[in-house]
DNA sequence: CGTGGTCTTGACAGACGTCAATAAGGGTGG
DNA sequence: CCACCCTTATTGACGTCTGTCAAGACCACG
């Protein structure tokens, strides 16, 4: 695991990595530089655990590269995912986790972390930060309930379909000129299940399913190549075509902020194929 | 429709009749008597729309009495409940709404409405108002976290018992001296069916079987006597028998205030009866 | 080149949603 | 006060979707 003092310019190299809707974009330079006195840089591994409901971690902080998986486990074992943190999201914040909620990395994850005590002082003092705050829990209230009714409300294979769509705006994603796309399932097939309420087999399923009839082409396990985006989006039982990019979608609002990977590099080695 | 203009004296009644945790009781003497001045009662019937995503409405208040279903429907008619509003509770606050929600009262209800420019007003002026909203709207989350998990991590059967269980907190509810409780489901079953992300056919089989092995008791349609809890709980998959009235249920953070209803009256004609 | 993990594929069973018919209230008007 | 009707709840029968189990393929890593 690597620590490192962050220096400010470190951090707002870390923050002009993320998309303008990030956290950071949103509380003002003032409170970005004070709160980079007390951040340090940090890279975990997958899967490590950054709080567990009766460990009261100080940990806050802004995830820089990576995704994080709030989550809570059945008696029986099943678990249910409510957020996938993205880059540029802020973290830790909850104090009301008195359920068994766990915060753990989905991936490796590089994130910017504050001193608790500082940050709380200048969330008192800085009122453009706690308006920031104020937004920043709107919106994450706003994608889960874009959860709760995709799962309530959707059948397994629209969830997917649905999910594939929305993860345009928070998961490496590159739109291509003629208007396909080419997006990076950095998060592992259980997680994927485990937020949309459904299994992992019923994930291949639908996605063999979606390569057979034309909408997508699996390159590898983990990068999908859209064919027809309106399809897909009919198929996701969705009201219309959603948007490309820019509205509508409740999750884009949140997180403009993509996942840094180096997407390009796959792209050249499957381009020129026919869809045979 | 019954409008009238609310002194400041029938929106304390009002407020009276709330529980200690309604948001009524949090915003302090001041906000409260300054709200009061531009308070409205009002009665609206059951399945009376206050709101949808067209219509930019001024309506904010505070639920009385009755419930309101803040729902969303998927394009083949699947409806989603995201929320049930309980007396005590603020509504209308949520701008955010660009999505296809709809806000409906689920039964008979009397609230009290705000003028939104001078609520507005007082939430820039106020700081304990706002932080009581602040609080509000992350018990609001922590709600709904409740919910996606229950749909997600549970089987239709453990939904609907823990949703009993928790009903506690918000429905109609009167413990009885031994141990056993009645509670008066005031909203239909489509409504929960709805909530609950499954159909009102399986909440009936579930509700018999639960009476056939003795762990309730239907009084009749709307009025369920809970003979055992301990195994109620437990059926619900439940980590333990969920503490009968205080704590760890994030439902009754929010909301202990109750229906109002006259839950007495059901109970002499049943009193004695033998569970046969 | 083994080994463990994730992903994929197939076979299978059962839970639960859907459809349809009946029962039970609750309200309204004669 | 009764008859009627319309909504809601209940019960039954049925089919299928989808989760589970089990085996195999595919990587990535050591």
């Amino acid at each position: 695991m690597l620590n490192e003092r962050a220096t400010a310019n470190e951090l707002s190299q870390g923050a002009a990595g993320l998309a303008t809707s990030g956290f950071c974009a949103e509380i003002g330079v003032t409170a970005c530089r004070r709160l980079a006195e007390t951040a340090q840089i940090e890279t975990v591994p997958a899967d490590k655990v950054l709080w567990h409901d009766d460990a009261p971690q100080t940990a806050v902080g802004i995830v820089l590269t990576g995704y994080l998986r709030f989550q809570r486990y059945s008696r029986e074992g099943r678990r249910q995912i409510l957020n996938l943190t993205v880059p540029g999201d802020l973290f830790g914040q909850e104090t009301e986790g008195r359920a068994g909620y766990t915060l753990e990395a989905a991936t490796e994850v590089r994130l910017c972390r504050f001193d608790r005590r500082s940050f709380d002082r200048l969330v008192a003092d800085d009122g453009t930060l706690r308006r920031a705050l104020y937004r920043f829990n709107a919106g994450r209230l706003e994608r889960l309930r874009w959860l709760t009714w995709t799962i309530g409300a959707l059948r397994p294979e629209e969830r997917i379909v649905a999910f594939l769509l929305n993860a345009r705006g928070f998961l490496p994603y590159r739109p291509l000129p003629d208007g396909a796309g080419l997006i990076s399932l950095s998060v592992g097939r259980r997680d994927i299940a485990d937020l949309l309420a459904t299994s992992v087999e019923t994930i291949c399923r639908v996605f063999k399913a979606l390569e057979r009839d034309g909408l997508i082409r699996l390159l590898d396990a983990s990068h999908i190549l859209f064919l027809d985006l309106d399809a897909l989006a009919e198929r996701a039982g969705l009201p219309h075509a959603a948007a490309p990019e820019d509205p509508a979608d409740p999750m884009t609002l949140v997180n403009a902020a993509r996942g840094g990977e180096p997407l390009v590099s796959i792209l050249p080695a499957w381009r020129g194929r026919r869809p045979d």
